[in-house]
DNA sequence: GTAGGGTTAG
């Protein structure tokens, strides 16, 4: 029951069984345990983790390994790193998942080296580490820093012959590309056997990230020939790919085929990605017109992108006003917005824009803009910004 | 009976 209910949308369910049943003093065994500590993991819910684990010590049940690894991964959900820790420091035996758990807990609280430290420790114990430890470990092995980290799991890769599945292969090429070195990442993508979605939507995120557009683009049509499906996320990242290389062809001809070929209807996402290339192209309105058509309407991130784009290439479109209106309506804590608004407004024929962006700030009622404590006072917040940012 | 890899904005 508690398992099936886990493991179900509603995991809160299994938490309320577990509690009738220690009501009619039936207490959970090292094999339930782990279910009702998952259930607490899956509900994000912190407090019934703590009081759980409190209850697993009353049971005598702390040197169980199985509950011990599963506490483990819940404290890495929390973000509890230290409570992990402790859990890991009192476990009676640690096997290769837990160690490995320990590793990931460290990359997920964004401690590199802690994980780089474990890891170190794992092999002076004997522990063979395996394909996901590995995994685990490469994410801290991208920076600059950690250099040697990262060709040494390379070579440990090779030496002990561990078989390059698509997810080894996947860490390993984008911990190649985060450093740099794009050849690197390519010679491993080619290498790894079995090819999943992925695993191309990966290689084409890192070759978008290196600039190099057009072989992002060759690279998909290769994985469409090779018979594997794009998905929504896949044309995410190639028209990020026509965004960042200004490949305004290409990028209507993927916002096309997404739904013409595939039958994926476009998302935030997407609309945002077509926005954001034909904005950069100076194809203001263009640009406009996806704004208008996207059925969900713009978030800041597009109208950010679009307001932008009107600014670097001096273009003005008819109703513009609204969008920055919107813009500011949407996030009035976000200073930058009320800057670059005013900017932007400032390239129209007349000043009315200014006023409507003051007028829109007075209506939330704004006198300080967040961030930017020159901006005292609502009336001079304009001038101020046009005068510091645009240099005039 | 526990553990692993995907996107975007500036």
């Amino acid at each position: 029951m508690i398992r099936s209910y886990a493991n179900s949308p509603d995991p809160a369910e299994s938490l309320k069984i577990f509690r009738r049943m220690r009501q009619n003093g039936i207490h959970a065994d090292s094999y339930s345990y782990p279910f009702v500590i998952m259930a607490c993991r899956k509900g994000l819910r912190v407090w019934d983790g703590r009081g759980v684990h409190g209850l697993v010590v009353k049971d005598g049940l702390g040197g169980d390994k199985y509950v011990g690894d599963a506490l483990l991964r819940m404290y890495t959900e929390f973000d509890e790193i230290v409570m992990g820790r402790k859990v890991f420091d009192e476990m009676p035996e640690r096997d290769v998942t837990s160690w490995s758990l320990l590793i990931a807990a460290y990359v997920t609280c964004d401690c590199p080296n802690d994980a780089l430290e474990v890891f170190r420790s794992m092999i002076r114990n004997n522990i063979k580490p395996n394909n996901v430890t590995l995994v685990s470990l490469l994410p801290s092995c991208g920076h600059v820093s950690n250099r040697m980290a990262g060709l040494s799991v390379h070579s440990h890769i090779v030496v002990n012959s561990l078989c390059l599945d698509s997810a080894l292969g996947t860490a390993l090429l984008s911990m190649y590309s985060q450093r740099g070195s794009i050849e690197s990442a390519v010679r491993v993508f080619r290498s790894i056997e079995q090819k999943n979605l992925q695993c191309w939507t990966v290689m084409l995120s890192c070759l978008a990230h290196h600039g190099r557009g057009e072989d992002a683009i060759a690279l998909f049509t290769e994985m469409e020939n090779s018979g594997v499906t794009p998905d929504s996320l896949a044309f995410t990242v190639i028209l990020t790919c026509c965004s960042h290389s200004g490949l305004v062809d290409k990028g209507w001809k993927y916002f096309q085929s997404m739904k013409g070929d595939y039958g994926l209807e476009p998302s935030m996402e997407h609309y945002g990605c077509m926005v954001d290339i034909l904005g950069r192209a100076g194809l203001i309105d263009e640009a406009y017109g996806i704004i208008k058509i996207m059925p969900m309407g713009p978030n800041p991130v597009i109208l950010r992108s679009f307001i932008a784009s009107c600014r670097y290439h001096g273009l003005v479109v008819e109703g513009d006003d609204e969008l920055r209106r919107l813009l500011i309506e949407s996030e009035p804590n976000v200073g930058a917005n009320y800057v670059l608004a005013a900017n932007a407004a400032s390239l129209s024929s007349s000043w009315s824009h200014v006023a409507d962006t003051r007028l829109s700030m007075k209506k939330i009622g704004l006198k300080k803009v967040p961030g930017y404590s020159w901006m005292e006072g609502s009336d001079g917040f304009v001038q101020e910004a046009l005068t510091v940012f645009t240099g005039g």
